[in-house]
DNA sequence: CTTTGTGAAGCAAACGGTTCCATAAGGAGG
DNA sequence: CCTCCTTATGGAACCGTTTGCTTCACAAAG
């Protein structure tokens, strides 16, 4: 049915060597037979079998994609189709496939990992948010596979990853608000396992401290990247005896959270309660009001991570281990919900 | 170095083709070599390689989904998230991988879809959003690999697809305004190469007909899934003598823009204007008002696209030509935006 | 005791490429 | 005119599996 390499080579009255060196563009090949080659090829609709190509020359050009498993239940998914945008914008232009993979839990996930990558399917991995320990790191490393965190581990050291400097975000997110003349600001965490939630709060009390601020203890919130965690944390900010004027929470979606329940409430953004947040997903302009966000740079993070890993794919001796973190520049996108001071009480 | 099934073989003193047999639960295998053999590879760390296994199998149990140009321009992409999010799932329950691809334009669309059916790197593909004809389907269905389609072709009869009732979704979106008293109702299309806002648009006819209410010429305007549509619909509409008081809108994005529209010009929704839009992404119920819409059942779309084609690649003899094409439910959500009628003019 | 049947395992040929090594032709140098 | 490179190509082994066909041993049947 299919034609093959060697029908080629009949038709054209060659070898399949030929063929194939016709194929690879080697130097050793004289023009005339290169052309008569590519012409038949044409003509006979020859496409290479990948499969046979992967298992000689033990590379597959693909690379996957692993999921954590909350991305399975919904997560704050505009945040991963971004990421995946920039995947598979920059690996399709290195000609990469890119394939998704996720698992129901950490053994499933790395069920799925090996079989991927030491069942050659795959030449590398990108693991998108990773816990603190971690059995797909530990054995993605033992067994030297190429791959690249998008996020940060404190743990392992010598990891390619790419990231964002939560820490110097957050700092700014917080500055911002300081500078419209807050002075008494909340802060919405994730769960704190999760290290970009301790980076975060960590740049939020820097900020703080370095404007000389007292930063009250229940004014620090713990939840989740989700709504309800912004929903019971502002209701619960609103009943303190002397509540924050402004916060900054964690992620956009709980911001959204807060915002509801603001509307509930009948209170005013910014006037009663002003909002600065992270990741500046598409929606953070559309609520009412806007929301300001510090926007990470999701595409640009999914980008580079497809560009490092296959780099380092391609040429694994880049063991340096210099330059094997990248960070993505963020920016503040100030928008309705932080632009006036505490003023009005 | 990696450990391949004649190594397993050696070590258990058996041939590589009773490993292999062994491995597929082959039925004459004694217990005792099946055990035996079960031992070594665990030991050995096997995993078998999916290349080599691919090559000979002429079968590599990944399926690839095809995005279209606009996904990566980022169009509404919540709904691709949920998509892809049902297909993934669906297809790790079927043991199958899932590779995402995509093209800058038709032609690179249909190389990379060549490249991976052609060469084997996947055995059927998943194709998102078709135009009216399209290259790539043809190319497909002559070379009859498995694929299916979620949307849905008046052109190509045969093929499998998924889809909603759209025309019976925009009457009910439609009725629905209907009965809460509405009489003059806008619509807000789609770009009309899209058989989806057609379809939706001929439900809004046929309810407004069914009804007997009239519908204005002008009372129907033509625009893209996005935002900006939206906002160019409502101050169009807003500005027409008898204005509706009502408007069904092809996608949320759209509602999304009449929204932020109104809420400049300080109209209020539902009592100046009620919205009706599709899909029901997330952010419908965030936005202020919430947003009625109909709920096409996204990810259930997905999985069931994965499941069928799953299905047609390992049986391709259901050529009954019965059940090719899949109807998903859909059901009416309603909310704030849609919760009054016209009453005080 | 020889023939036939059956279950368990091995041999070797594929699958569709790549690549090392060998070879033939032709031209340059001695 | 013979030797030695160089260049263009062919031959064959190999990548890691699967699978049809054999083979072998042994028990049942004639």
């Amino acid at each position: 049915m299919t034609v093959t390499i060697k029908d080629v080579a009949k038709k054209a009255g060659v070898s399949p060597s030929t063929v194939s060196r016709v194929l690879s563009g080697h130097p050793r090949i004289s023009l005339e037979t290169s052309r008569k080659v590519k012409v038949i090829m044409e003509e006979m609709g020859y496409t290479p079998n990948m499969m046979a190509k992967s298992l000689v020359s033990k590379t597959t050009n693909s690379i996957c994609i692993i999921l954590p498993k909350p991305a399975e239940e919904l997560f704050s998914n505009l945040f991963f189709m971004e990421l995946i945008r920039g995947i598979v914008t920059q690996a399709s232009r290195s000609g990469y496939d890119v394939l998704i993979s996720s698992g129901a839990n950490e053994k499933e996930e790395l069920e799925a990992v090996s079989r991927l990558l030491k069942g050659r399917r795959v030449d590398g991995a990108i693991l998108l948010y990773s816990r603190k320990d971690d059995a797909v790191i530990e054995f993605l490393e033992n067994n030297s596979y190429p791959f690249v965190l998008v996020g940060r581990s404190d743990r392992y050291e010598n990891i390619l990853s790419v990231d964002n400097d939560n820490v110097m975000a957050a700092f700014d997110a917080t500055n911002h608000l300081i500078s419209m003349g807050h002075e008494r600001i909340g802060f919405v965490s994730g769960p704190p396992e999760l290290i970009v939630s301790r980076d975060r709060l960590e740049g939020y009390r820097k900020a703080m401290q370095s404007s000389g601020l007292q930063t009250q203890p229940e004014w620090i919130v713990e939840g989740e990247f989700l709504q309800e965690s912004g929903y019971r944390a502002m209701s619960f900010f609103m009943n303190l005896p002397n509540r924050p004027t402004a916060l900054v929470a964690v992620d956009d979606m709980v911001s959204f959270g807060v915002l509801r329940g603001l509307n509930e409430l009948k209170y005013k953004v910014p006037e009663d309660l002003a909002i600065v947040s992270f990741n500046n997903i598409p929606l953070s302009e559309l609520s009412s009001p806007p929301i300001s966000s510090i926007d990470i740079g999701i595409y640009h993070l999914g980008y580079t991570a497809s560009q490092v890993l296959i780099q380092s794919i391609q040429k694994p001796d880049n063991n340096t281990g210099y330059t094997n973190r990248f960070v993505i520049p963020h920016r503040l996108i100030i928008r309705e919900s932080s632009m006036r001071g505490p003023g009005k009480e």
